[in-house]
DNA sequence: CTACATCTACTAGAACACTAGTAGATGAGG
DNA sequence: CCTCATCTACTAGTGTTCTAGTAGATGTAG
């Protein structure tokens, strides 16, 4: 399956994950863009009709969540990113995100941590 | 400056990306669809007109250039990535990186010589 | 010089993205 | 009941993306 969302998709996408939830008003509301309450609707019925959320009446209203959870986007999105711009190589996009945000000794070696982790559960397992 | 390219004009960047340079013919040679000659030319007349490539005549032909380099293209995704889909949490993110299934133990185990090497020069540099 | 291949410029159409307006339903307050 | 606020469904205009065709220039082989 091929998860890819438009800039203004991914906006609603994000509001929807942060809060697990949330109607029109509510996407509305968080976004930092201004729109018209009918456009923020029309958003959400597109991605709905892609199969991305599904709505269930609340009173007059319809609530919104998502059916693709953060982690799956961002996989999908991560392995184009490597694919197309990084050379397939996570190496290279790691030096670049490395040396761009600064990140601190201690969230380095967590990472080192999760690293070591990884490596040593490769041992037998698949 | 937003750096921003389409599916299609990520394609071909990445072909002039790997080349250094390449006429309409190179290109499309590259790339893993087979376009019409003419809408090769078309990506290519675009990514010019929104100043991401510049052409230098080659006899009949044109030479594509990138004026805009992978890594300022790299940043620039990875930000937006971080920012939209991550949280703003780059730590995240190679969360994400580090347990992709298709990652080998050789890229791992050079992952994290990476993160050695940016740890000791923490020293007492910024 | 003619025929052919190759190349650019221009044009165009289908699909999608983005925005928002209008109409009509419905619940709430008086 | 009437009015107001709120909500959905439908419609629509503008711009962008993606694709490729046609016309015409020009170099090349014979």
């Amino acid at each position: 399956m091929r998860i890819a969302f438009t800039d203004r998709e991914l906006d609603v996408m994000s509001v929807l994950w942060d809060r697990g939830d949330a109607t029109v008003a509510e996407v509305r509301e968080q976004l930092a863009d201004k729109l018209a309450y009918t456009t923020v609707l029309t958003v959400l019925r597109t991605l709905e009709q892609k199969g991305y959320v599904e709505h269930a009446g609340e009173g007059r209203a319809h609530r919104y969540h998502p059916l693709v959870q953060r982690e799956a986007a961002g996989r999908n999105a991560l392995r184009r990113l490597v694919d197309k711009v990084f050379q397939g190589s996570p190496e290279l996009l790691m030096t670049h995100l490395v040396s761009d945000k600064n990140l601190s000794d201690e969230e380095l070696r967590r990472l080192r941590g999760l690293l070591e982790a990884r490596l040593k559960g490769r041992g037998g397992a698949k």
